[in-house]
DNA sequence: TTTCTTTATCGTAATATTGCAATATTAAGT
DNA sequence: ACTTAATATTGCAATATTACGATAAAGAAA
């Protein structure tokens, strides 16, 4: 117990709801919300900016990184990356559907 | 600790998280998906549709309620319920509105 | 090479989530 | 009142998430 029986549901279920799990974290919607409106690549300050441990942030990051919203450099000491608009626009869909199919005649 | 610090963040930063929440777990969007494609109200039968068992699926249901998205009876042996449009659109806009805002000058 | 800066990982503690069996509640039907 | 059917609540076990101090690793700068 305390996992999700992921294996009933359809891909598209599950899909949705990786994509919602990593946006279910304050922090990770501010990360997100402020490199998204950065001009340019982001390299560091993110600690500052979000005010959590580094550890923590790291940890977020990684959590956005797996479901592949941020590309760029990840080697070295100074990181360089951005959302992966590729990958924005199709979460972006992802939810836009979701919520484009609903039914209204009832109580 | 295991505990979020929604405190830090703002409040339509912690309401986007909280939406979110609600979409990422699987059955919820199963039963979210369900429900909204109904040509009426539901009156039953969630749990033989989902798979997971009575308690679980009142717990889930109860997750839905409470951020307003499902509206109607809950009182007496059958409920009768649907989606609250009004909360369903309201939520929609905040998605939208999340993934709207990006900028693309980067690497 | 040593030092400094930046990010990652480890270890751990606190809390949250998920799931279900057992039981309670609620109201309708008899 | 008694039974039945549907949903809610309780209690508990397993796992997941969140957060951070300590430490490691990886370059850059001296």
């Amino acid at each position: 117990m305390g996992t999700s029986k992921t294996y009933i549901f359809s891909p598209k279920q599950n899909e949705l709801e990786r994509a919602a799990k990593v946006l279910a974290h304050p922090a990770r919607v501010a990360i997100l919300e402020y490199i998204s409106k950065q001009d340019a690549c982001i390299c560091n300050d993110l600690v500052d900016i979000i005010g959590l441990s580094q550890p923590t942030i790291s940890q977020h990051l990684n959590e956005i990184k797996k479901i592949g919203l941020l590309k760029g450099n990840f080697e070295g000491k100074n990181l360089c990356y951005c959302i992966n608009q590729e990958r924005w626009e199709e979460l972006q869909l992802t939810f836009q559907a979701f919520f484009t199919n609903i039914n209204q005649n009832c109580c």
